[in-house]
DNA sequence: GACCGCAGTGTGTGCAGTACATCGCCCTCT
DNA sequence: AGAGGGCGATGTACTGCACACACTGCGGTC
């Protein structure tokens, strides 16, 4: 051997004091996939620099550490190569928003002001005005900045409309405000088949809530038609809450474990 | 079919919609590898429970968003099988600091400090103290006002501890935020198996944010990894504020109609 | 010129499934 | 009541990944 850089048995002796399955065949293994690529000498040998001995070793602990496959290590490393770390998903395109159009002015407003009086405050409203509204599919969209596709999808996984409505309206204030954030959620990168749970999970919700009122209602007294209200509000409340929590203890051991 | 309990068809569906890869093989094939054991019919049919789904729902994300092999997972369902906490080797937690606390009286102040701290506003607040919150059992008792029999049953349901946790403690702050929310819902007339569903709900939920913030915690650059804090708690908000609309449309079909 | 180390190729193995093929159960429609 | 059609169960074969092992041939060194 003539000049500088390890052969692939100094190489292999130099890692397998760390990772104890390395072997010659692995390293070649991992050239022939891509992974890295050494130098060669006149002749045909390898000749590795201490950078490749850096890169695998990066590779052998992402394996033996985390699991991660070949395919996902690669990716990583490539990002690196080009000079990024960031490796968040799919890039996701910032649509201009902020930018309100003219004739819809008037729906957009309703939707602001519909945010403003349901925030800061786990009640319900369900007296609130949010009914009266009623919106066609032009000005719906225009209020929500969603294309008539994603209110078409929104509509097919029951966040807004009801079951076999007719898919062009109208809509209501509740649909202005769930359409608003979940155009949101689109943005951050989820799927509009992603939100059919909360669809699924608040018919589920909404079952357990009858079950609770009923009772009430079945009196046909106006003041037993308003306690049922107040109850329905106080439940809601606490079943929020107490979601809340379930996620929150969740999420924290998720964010800062692993 | 004759009783409770899903066929196979009906889990894959309830499955599909999270998880894009999932067959009706794989699921045999991962109670052929022993990572899932459905209860079967007469006939032989396989016959799956929510807590069997749950348990499918926790291999498909470990190894979707983990990549960890079945034998890994296999490792750590049966150690919660066997009443111990995932232990993931390595790292363990910090003994938690700051805040230390006298049992007794103490307990119901935390409570409503915590319950001030988290009220008005839509945030997760991740980066609270509620972590740092510890009590045992006596003590989380005086602090929700609960019986130690209601502690269990709320435990059983999931809704405060750990999948196989100490029945006896200790409850962090989270519990007991959701324990006291879970009284008053008590008080108003629901059982605590009804209050399963939420923490059903919570784990698909925790799964669905899983896909979308794995990709950000990644690498461990430290502001990847609040990007992802902040990234968590936006969509928390949003889905939050969806799920109120699509209940509040709901309930008041319900409440003023029929 | 023997011999060790490396090269390349080919075949085998365990894991994680997929794809059939075949048979049995169960619900529905007549 | 009987005939289909759909779904479910099992078994075998086949695939892609991540290597391991064996074999043969060449390079360089003693």
């Amino acid at each position: 051997m003539v000049g500088d850089g390890y052969t692939i048995g100094e190489v292999l002796n130099q890692l397998k004091e760390e990772f104890e399955d390395i072997t010659i065949s692995k390293i070649r293994f991992l050239e022939s996939e891509g992974l890295i690529y050494p130098d060669r000498t006149e002749s045909g040998y390898r000749k590795f620099t201490d950078d490749d001995i850096d890169r695998l070793r990066f590779i052998l602990t992402a394996q033996r550490d985390h699991y991660l496959p070949l395919k996902v290590i690669r990716e990583q490393l490539e990002r690196v190569d080009a000079g990024q770390p960031p490796a968040a998903g799919p890039p996701l395109p910032e649509p201009a928003l902020g930018v309100d159009q003219q004739p819809g002015q008037r729906a957009a407003e309703i939707a602001a002001a519909l945010e403003a009086a349901v925030s800061g405050g786990d009640g319900l409203l369900l007296e609130q005005q949010a009914a009266q509204v009623s919106l066609n599919l032009r000005d719906f969209c225009e209020a929500t900045g969603l294309e008539s596709g994603d209110v078409r999808a929104l509509r097919d996984f029951g966040i807004i409309g009801e079951r076999g409505d007719d898919p062009s309206g109208p809509f209501d204030g509740d649909d202005l405000l769930a359409a608003r954030a979940a155009r949101e959620l689109l943005r951050l990168g989820l799927e509009p088949r992603h939100l059919r749970m909360y669809r699924q999970f608040v018919d589920r919700e909404v079952a357990l809530f009858e079950q609770l009122i009923t009772p009430l209602l079945r009196q046909r007294n106006p003041e037993a038609r308003r306690q049922a209200t107040r109850q329905l509000d106080k439940v809601a409340t606490l079943t929020g809450r107490m979601k809340r929590a379930l996620l929150v203890r969740a999420l924290r051991g998720y964010v800062h474990g692993a």
